[in-house]
DNA sequence: GCGCCGATTGGCT
DNA sequence: GCCAATCGGCGCC
């Protein structure tokens, strides 16, 4: 479908800015998967930003450490990919200097490429479940915990570069589904989209 | 050791 | 709109 030609990686240097401004840089971009050679992507038009230890609602917060987090005090620009309520994973980008604990966490994709092998890890026709939702897209695109800890640039799953938003376009809200710090407006959603999480629509 | 809780999702009392 | 599924971490006994 790209006929060879491949997009250009986000830099690393994006990764190393705070969360806010790397969730910024992310919105429009597109996260391609290459797990296990089935190449699926989408356009990122929502994420949060997750602030580290001073911030509530991180999983870094006081810089509480455990084995399912250490991948949060990583390099800027690696994954960290958790289990969300037994069940799912949900994939963040870390940011900021190492030991910061501050990431963005990708909550929703419109779908690009392999949608066909979307729905097979879906189990979903509608092209609107397939990647709306942290754990949903994280399905879709085949991402687990063996994604965990890895240098982005040097995974199967990478983000490159997408269409530039003009701030307009940019709709700025309190993050959702949490219950600490939840007023925060770290959410970042693409203006209008039709493939953002459920809880888009509300205020 | 035990019980509760969550950055979620999907099915339906 | 409500609730079960499912499990690691954490608080508390």
């Amino acid at each position: 479908m790209n006929g060879g030609r491949r997009a250009a990686t986000l830099p690393v240097s994006l990764f190393r800015q705070d969360a806010a401004t790397v969730a910024r840089g992310l919105l429009g971009a597109v996260l391609v998967s290459e797990v296990r050679g089935c190449r699926t992507a989408g356009r990122i038009v929502e994420v949060e930003a997750y602030l580290g230890a001073e911030d509530p609602a991180s999983h870094a917060w006081q810089f509480r450490r455990h084995p399912g987090n250490e991948a949060l005090y990583g390099p800027a620009g690696s994954w960290y990919v958790y289990r969300s309520y037994g069940l799912h994973w949900c994939t963040n980008l870390v940011t900021g200097p190492p030991g910061q604990g501050a990431a963005v966490l990708v909550r929703a994709l419109e779908p690009l490429e392999g949608i066909a092998a979307m729905r097979r890890r879906r189990r979903v026709t509608e092209e609107g479940l397939l990647c709306a939702g942290p754990g949903r897209l994280c399905q879709a695109l085949g991402v687990t915990v063996a994604l965990d800890g890895m240098p982005m640039h040097r995974s199967p799953v990478r983000v490159e570069r997408g269409v530039e938003l003009p701030d307009e376009a940019v709709l700025v809200t309190p993050r959702i589904g949490i219950t600490r710090a939840a007023d925060w407006r770290l959410r970042l959603v693409m203006r209008g989209s039709p493939w953002a999480s459920r809880g888009h629509w509300k205020k």
